[in-house]
RNA sequence: GAGGUAGUAGCUCAGUUGGUUAGAGCGUCGGAUUGUGGCUCCGAAGGUCGGGGGUUCGAGCCCCCUCUAUCUCCCCA
């Protein structure tokens, strides 16, 4: 019989240990940060009624998404990201939740669009929100969330941009452009991967006349510090209420950020970033590593003001951003910031005597008892084999006993870095076994901490 | 979805103008007189040359299709 060619679907993704641990201790570092600052973890079902999750980004998500009838006859997308969840889970539950709620979410979302560099089928977001405010606290907040987060997954080149889309919205009002603000911010976004030319063109093409290209490019060409770009922004835009607005609070977003001593340098106000997905109606952020650019964005969200209002009368206003922890893999894989490979346990206890399998397995247990991970060598082989296997699997000390040793209730302790062995006393002896183990993996503090 | 580039052992690659049984390094597994690893030496396994079709006496090499990866458009984490 022939056999079934092993093979995994274009834009997914098989994860082999030494990758996996990299992942979970990302996702770690983002589940610390975000208690940290009060989020509490939920978790919703990958699939949803199509109706819950179409209508809600923009064209381009809803073509993007897998749906499919199921077997009961109901139309069912899965999950395009995790904003629409939580906008459907905040209008269901808000009245058991209490607001303000803020959430993190940490789950795959499927997309199928064509697969790229740091770009998948099946990617994890970790998402963190916050329902029911308004107020630029959550504004602010959520920026600085991003921030802590990249420096303690380890990244310091960063930059955070954030921009407004009243802002926007105010540009393209004075400029009498509102129905054509998608195709306007479609091009405006692409400024420094295509340049003015490219963006001028594009923009040419929209049917925009060369008098309204001309107040974008000058808008978009705004530099400096954040206070004068800020100044220069708002006279500008003097004439427009909702612009005004929106520059004030991206005012009083710098300048909360600048108090909390994120250095100017992380941060950067840029108008042109505008945002593919429609529901956004505030404070929108981008963070982009320094060393990576062209990976596109590794942590982005924004304000959103009006997304559950697709499924609920009450006012629930909300605000976050994602880190993409896929992408952000790609990226640290590609900037070669792998750690060494993973070590699966600390302490190795060779299968020295297959007679004796009892006493290794009594050993590992008081060895795991304080919290030190142990592996048993499930194979009887030659003992020079099993100590080769854990050399090249990075064990720290082996456990070695055999019929010599066990009659006499000892136990060698064999540092596997310095190739130093010490014969103890285990049995009833666990304490001084214990406390001579520890001193050799460098843990004593570990123990009397946990004692 | 459209276009460009690529696809040879688990990994990195070699493979002459199409010409017999497709190679190397690393890795894996085994061994070097039966209780102690990282070095060395010896050996083995592992490839329908991404898959399918075609041209030819003969295809890893040429042509078409397809799949996958990567890049661009598009969009985004």
């Amino acid at each position: 019989m022939s056999l079934i060619e092993p093979r995994t679907l274009k834009g997914f993704r098989d994860f082999l240990p030494a990758k996996m641990v990299q992942r979970e201790k990302l996702m770690e570092t983002a589940k610390r940060v975000y208690r940290r600052y009060g989020f509490l973890p939920i978790d919703t079902p990958a699939l949803e009624y199509l109706e819950i999750l179409t209508g809600k980004g923009s064209e381009e998500t809803d073509r993007q998404m897998y749906h499919f009838v199921d077997a009961g006859g109901r139309a069912v997308g899965m999950r395009f990201d995790l904003t629409v969840p939580l906008a459907r889970f905040a209008a269901q539950h808000i009245n058991e939740l209490g607001t303000p709620f803020k959430r993190y979410h940490i789950a795959p979302v499927w997309r199928g669009e064509n697969p790229q560099d740091g770009r998948f089928r099946e990617f994890v977001q970790c998402d963190f929100d916050t329902i029911g405010t308004t107020g630029v606290v959550s504004d602010i907040e959520t920026a600085l969330v991003i921030h802590e987060l990249l420096l303690e997954i380890g990244i310091d080149q960063f930059r955070i941009r954030i921009n407004n889309r009243q802002i926007l919205s105010g540009l393209l009002e004075s400029l009498d452009l509102k129905d054509k603000s998608t195709s306007v911010l479609r091009a405006l976004d692409k400024l420094d991967k295509v340049g003015p030319e490219g963006v001028g063109k594009e923009l040419a093409q929209a049917g925009i006349s060369s008098e309204q290209s001309d107040k974008i490019f000058q808008f978009a060409g705004v530099q400096g510090t954040h206070d004068e770009v800020l100044s220069k922004l708002s006279s500008m835009l003097r004439s427009s209420e909702l612009a005004s607005q929106g520059i004030e609070r991206l005012s009083i977003v710098a300048g909360a950020l600048r108090a909390a001593g994120v250095p100017a340098s992380r941060f950067e106000i840029d108008v042109s970033i505008a945002r593919g997905l429609d529901y956004y109606t505030g404070i929108i952020f981008e963070t982009t590593l320094l060393e990576l650019p062209r990976i596109g964005s590794v942590c982005s969200g924004g304000r959103y003001d009006n997304l559950a209002g697709l499924f609920t009368k009450q006012q629930l206003p909300g605000i976050g951003a994602s880190l993409g922890l896929d992408r952000l893999l790609a990226a640290l894989e590609k900037l070669d910031r792998f750690q060494e490979s993973p070590r699966a346990a600390d302490v190795f206890i060779p299968l020295f005597d297959p007679d004796r399998m009892n006493d290794y397995f009594a050993l590992a247990a008081l060895v795991r008892s304080v919290g030190i991970s142990a592996e048993v060598y499930p194979e009887p082989k030659k003992l020079g084999q099993q100590l080769k296997y854990a050399d090249q699997r990075g064990f720290l000390v082996a456990l070695i006993a055999g019929a010599r040793e066990l009659d006499q209730g000892l136990v060698q302790i064999k540092d596997l870095r310095t190739q130093t062995a010490t014969e103890v006393a285990w049995k009833n002896n666990s304490e001084g076994f214990l406390a001579a183990l520890a001193s050799i993996l460098g843990l004593q503090n570990m123990l009397s901490q946990s004692n």
